[in-house]
DNA sequence: GTCTATACAGTGATAGAC
DNA sequence: GTCTATCACTGTATAGAC
């Protein structure tokens, strides 16, 4: 029943993932473009021929990370999803999971979720077709075909849905909000559950 | 009463308003350091010399366009809170004006709202905290102390009643959406109304 | 104010020893 | 696989004529 794939790809090795590490720290504080390869090399303490052994372009730098932090954050959506049976509560725990992890993880969380990855990373699809979106919006699908939200444009529900609770994400990465977020959870449920939920139930 | 102020800033230079215009379709289609100033050149049809006469540097053009765009955003909020007194109208003509300029300028709207200007524009203060984002915020307050809105934290109720329609509007600007904003104003109003108002009333 | 030609720095990327 | 030394180039910015 559990999932302890270790690691199908080769993220295991060592000078891998420390200039992984460099990488997000620096391209989530000052930017894709303002990082130079020999800004990682110094923070990373990885010298630049073995750099582009391991991923062959800067671009590849960045696109190891993107996959590496989508596919963590994929993998939780799908806990989610899989242990818990009703569009509401899975809803509020993916709501919990963002606000935990931008506290935890808060480097990783605005690389995912405040970058325009396009810019740097023209192959990608953006990220609204990614699989973690996707699984929010299928998330809300269900919710309306059970009846627990009210019926509707699945698109619009689900920015109604997540998008208060994402844009306090924003806020707290860009340290407007003096608070950790998971202080914010009940109240900013509350009112995304509203704009959504079924009156009739 | 009117406002018809003739552009206190030398904004009316013509060379100044072709050199804004191309830096903006470039920096929007292909963000600000996949664009070089020979691209700007090309574009706009002036000189780099005149360019540099103009804006001092690269950032500069950043820095006048931001500026230019946040003014009259902030001229548009602040005739919509003029003319209307109760919060809730206001706020719904702000979301109303967001949809219609995202389509009627879609590239300054993605440039104002799909942006990581810290990125290019290091002194300027995050967009959060400009004119046009206060005024959203002083909605939401006026509409809590008018008893509109139910009693809460004013960011997280403002994220509440925002963060959805501006989640759309960044979706149509990445070309997610099929239909024109406007055709979801009244589902997305809605939505967004309901995590807010005040049951009581 | 506008232009052309040019200087100069910093960057992404490679070669090749170990 | 890891490293150092180096290349080739792009892109910002300036000089100075008109």
């Amino acid at each position: 029943m559990s999932h302890p794939v270790p690691d199908l790809t080769q993220a295991a090795s060592p000078t891998r993932r420390r200039v992984l590490d460099a990488a997000l720290a620096l391209f989530s504080e000052q930017g894709y473009f303002n990082t130079a390869i020999p800004h990682i090399v110094k923070r990373s303490g990885v010298s630049i021929g073995s750099i582009y052994h391991h991923f062959g372009d800067k671009q590849g730098i960045a696109r190891a990370l993107y996959a590496d932090l989508l596919e963590g954050m994929d993998g939780a959506l799908a806990a989610i999803c899989h242990q818990i049976p009703d569009a509401r509560g899975q809803a509020l725990a993916v709501v919990e999971y963002l606000f935990e992890q931008a506290e935890r993880a808060p480097l990783a969380t605005a690389f995912m979720l405040s970058t325009r990855h396009r810019e740097f990373l023209p192959d990608e699809p953006p990220i609204c077709s990614s699989q973690p979106f996707n699984r929010m919006r299928d998330i809300v699908s269900r919710g309306i075909a059970r009846g627990e939200m009210h019926d509707g444009d699945p698109a619009v529900l689900a920015a109604a849905l997540f998008g208060g609770p994402l844009r306090l994400v924003q806020l707290r990465l860009d340290h407007i909000l003096p608070r950790p977020l998971p202080t914010y959870l009940v109240e900013a449920w509350e009112a995304a559950w509203l704009a959504v939920c079924n009156t009739r139930g």
